[in-house]
DNA sequence: GAAAAAAATTAACAAATGATAAAAAATGAA
DNA sequence: TTCATTTTTTATCATTTGTTAATTTTTTTC
């Protein structure tokens, strides 16, 4: 998905103030495997995913992956982003990726500049806020079996592209566990 | 807390921006137990709590609470202010509560009019969506006694303001749970 | 302050999920 | 292909949380 679309499909910019984006953007690649954004630093950049996919985890015990990022999805560092702050997660591709990079410094001053920029990212933010919540409730309700069968309904390109170890910790549960409610739904 | 101290709060506000504001706000005092915001409906305010306390639920079989705000929070139905489509949740008053209103359409014609006020909504999105997030992980990561300590390490007030089948729907257990854990705690 | 109602606790058993270990299946490298 | 490695599944037992019901405590109302 290219720069433009994924800027308007966030939320729908003039075309004065997307060529300003577009202009701080440059683009990178970068193969499976790869650590692209460390835990506990702060992170200068933020990322549109152009090709690919990845998935952000917080490194405990064990890895709790809280989150995968396909085609026309942002990574950003929420803390680093918002506060300036180190973050908490680790983010690693899955595949080969294309990305496109834009320093957060100089998108911050944009959102000073330009009105319409600032409404962009405020949409960014309170799109990608309903998506926690939902998240959030749906922890709250429902069971693993539900949230697996739920997932498999909104995403069920991620079980072909991301290993059930990482699928069974988004959901809050251990491999093991995701294995048994596999089995029963057969 | 006063409106003045709520905005700045959530992000410094030029004086100018701030009154703006301020003007399109009116007070309004409710009591405990009153509905002021009901599921599947448009909400067309935003709240801010000068004083008191709230919840905010979901209903399925039972009630399933996920949100707690009091002095200087902002009461938002996410689906309302984001989308304009009804949202999920239900705010019933826990205390009597003092609150100042906003129109969403007025808030919106600022966004668009002041960068400093779309700004401002940037922020209080991004600063609820950290919260947001980290209550995730925190799901993610820790048993239910756990993520009891946690609350009452960071909000030990709530335990003497609100009753615990509250407290528990908000942890994700049921009360009877809750009780189990803060027996095994003594 | 007594009675009624609501909230919180306790107990016993059921169900869901975790932990560990071993086996099977899939994937990747030489 | 073949061997080694990684991923997934299966099995067993432990732990956590849920469910239901009864009891105690607290709050509210008259």
């Amino acid at each position: 998905m290219d720069i433009s679309k994924i800027l308007d499909h966030i939320h729908q910019l003039p075309e004065q103030s997307k060529l300003a984006l577009q202009n701080n953007v440059t683009e990178i690649a970068s193969s499976k495997g790869h650590i692209l954004l460390k835990a506990n630093k702060v992170e200068p950049n933020i990322y549109f995913i152009k090709k690919g996919l990845v998935r952000a985890y917080v490194e405990r015990d064990n890895e709790v992956t809280f989150w995968f990022g396909k085609e026309g999805e942002t990574i950003i560092s929420m803390k680093s982003y918002v506060e300036d702050q180190p973050g908490y997660e680790t983010i690693e591709l899955l595949e080969d990726c294309e990305l496109y990079e834009l320093k957060t410094e100089n998108l911050r001053k944009l959102f000073n500049e330009d009105v319409h920029i600032a409404n962009w990212g405020r949409k960014f933010a309170e799109k990608e806020l309903i998506k926690t919540e939902e998240r959030l409730i749906s922890k709250q309700f429902k069971n693993a079996s539900e949230r697996y069968l739920e997932l498999m309904k909104d995403h069920p390109e991620l079980l072909q592209r991301v290993q059930l170890g990482h699928i069974a910790s988004y959901l809050g549960i251990t491999q093991v566990s995701l294995s048994r409610i596999r089995a029963e739904l057969k």
